[in-house]
RNA sequence: GCCGGGAUACCCAAGCGGCCAAAGGGAGCAGACUGUAAAUCUGCCGGCGAUGCCUUCGGAGGUUCAAAUCCUUCUCCCGGCACCA
């Protein structure tokens, strides 16, 4: 049974620190409080960060606790864990208008039970400067300055404010505060979570297991996925748009993918490969074992079903979409079609509609459209697209 | 504080009086080919009911028939020096 529940915990993992400790916090057969913090940047949960919930999760599996702990002090302040430069700041408003939505998101990628929610303004506004000094004197410059962010920062004269200095102090500080036995983060957290040992040492906790999941390469199979890049697929999203966007992610994901973002163990996924590396398996064949996988974990099994089946009629056949959302006619006859492209919002602007026409990237019911007046006949109750993605339904 | 360099579209970056809605690259979008993959090739990539008009080259003002380009001033960045330690 440990041993399976070591496999679990540990799977996928990319640093687990100090050795063999995790191992033997799940050996005593006691109940674990598993800690993960994440600031509400942005609007969305991304399958980049369902990787470290997904790993919540597993703990929860095991009986553990998952405290969750919401940022929305630490959001203002600005993490600088890789970042080249300062962190933009967020207003409290911002960070409560991403708070609300993210929760729910967050909680459909965990178990109801056991889970703690916590927000860290709880204990770190209540902090005064005494403790805050307190807390400043546990760590040194230097050892601020191993950090390769911030070494590569000062070293180039990009500017390094205090404040950045206090980020990791202040998560550390979580740890103290939710009494923390393990916590998960993106591998770029590694520095902030072993901060948060020494952190919690000096108040007199035993320090926390640190483990953190490799960051999951986003849907241009470049950079790691992120909402400011726009490679990034939500969990929220359609079911269809989960399992479309992942059909076009860039082969040599798979792997990385099926461990991750589809969260499969280490032997079925090597399996996989294998597969594909000996031909047995088309890498198309198992992409979409993948995006159903994938939806699978959001949507449930019949949705992912559904949604491979609308991708065969969507792309594979190029047959109309079905499920086109709706939008009402301007009343003119003809129609500027440009002008119904940018308000219909398949194009930003009529200008840029009308070169989306010119390039034959717009079709009436599957068929190209030529010209920019239509009769308004041909329009009505008929499916409108752009390229292979964008598409409305024309109601009268 | 002084001297010098710089700020150009989503990003990098050319342009230094008209030929500039602004080279080139990247990103993005679309088309072809495919497995909606990658690679490749092609087109587009400020707005406008549009062979023309309007708004853009850090901000404001000016010179000129004409300014991204010249002048003044302001803001911000970068390098050097000085100051402080």
């Amino acid at each position: 049974m440990t041993t399976s529940d070591i496999t679990l915990a540990a799977r996928g993992a990319d640093t687990i620190l100090p050795p063999g400790r995790l191992e033997g916090l799940l050996e005593s057969g006691r109940s674990l409080r598993v800690k993960l913090g994440l600031d509400p940047t942005a609007p969305m949960v991304t399958l980049g960060w369902a990787v470290v919930l997904r790993k919540l999760r597993h703990f929860q599996e095991l009986g553990h606790t998952a405290v969750l702990i919401v940022g929305d002090f630490t959001a203002r302040v600005g993490d600088p864990s890789g970042k080249s430069e300062t962190r933009r700041r967020l207003t409290a408003d911002e960070v409560r208008s991403y708070a609300k939505p993210l929760l729910d998101q967050f909680q459909r990628a965990l178990l109801p039970e056991p889970l703690e929610i916590r927000w860290n303004s709880e204990w770190l506004e209540a902090l005064d400067m005494s403790e805050i000094l307190e807390l400043a004197s546990t760590v040194t410059v230097a050892q601020m300055l191993e950090r390769s962010d911030f070494a590569n920062r000062y070293s180039e004269g990009t500017p390094i404010s205090i404040m950045e200095f206090l980020y990791p102090l202040l998560q550390g500080y979580d740890s103290v505060a939710v009494e923390a036995d393990v916590e998960l983060g993106g591998s770029d957290q590694l520095w902030n979570l072993m901060m948060g040992r020494i952190i919690q040492t000096r108040y007199g906790q035993e320090p926390q297991v640190a483990l953190t999941m490799p960051l999951l390469t986003g849907t241009d199979g470049r950079q790691k996925m992120s909402q400011s890049l726009g490679n990034y697929i939500g969990v929220t999203e359609p079911a269809a748009e989960i399992f479309g966007k992942t059909m076009s992610i860039p082969d040599h994901l798979l792997g990385e993918w099926f461990r991750l973002a589809a969260d499969r163990p280490a032997e079925e996924v090597d399996q996989i490969l294998e597969g594909i590396n000996s031909g047995r398996l088309h890498p198309a064949k198992a992409k979409r074992l993948l995006g159903k996988r994938i939806v699978s974990l959001y949507w449930g099994e019949e949705k992912a079903t559904t949604a491979e089946a609308d991708f065969d009629q969507r792309f594979k056949h190029r047959e109309v979409p079905q499920d086109a959302p709706p939008f009402a006619m301007p009343t003119d006859d003809p129609v500027y079609l440009p002008g119904l492209l940018r308000s219909s919002q398949l194009a930003p602007s009529a200008s840029q509609g009308r070169r989306l026409i010119d390039a034959g990237a717009v079709r009436i019911d599957g068929e190209q459209v030529q010209g920019y007046e239509i009769a308004r006949a041909r329009l009505v109750r008929k499916t409108l697209t752009v390229g292979k993605r964008r598409s409305v339904f024309l109601r009268n």
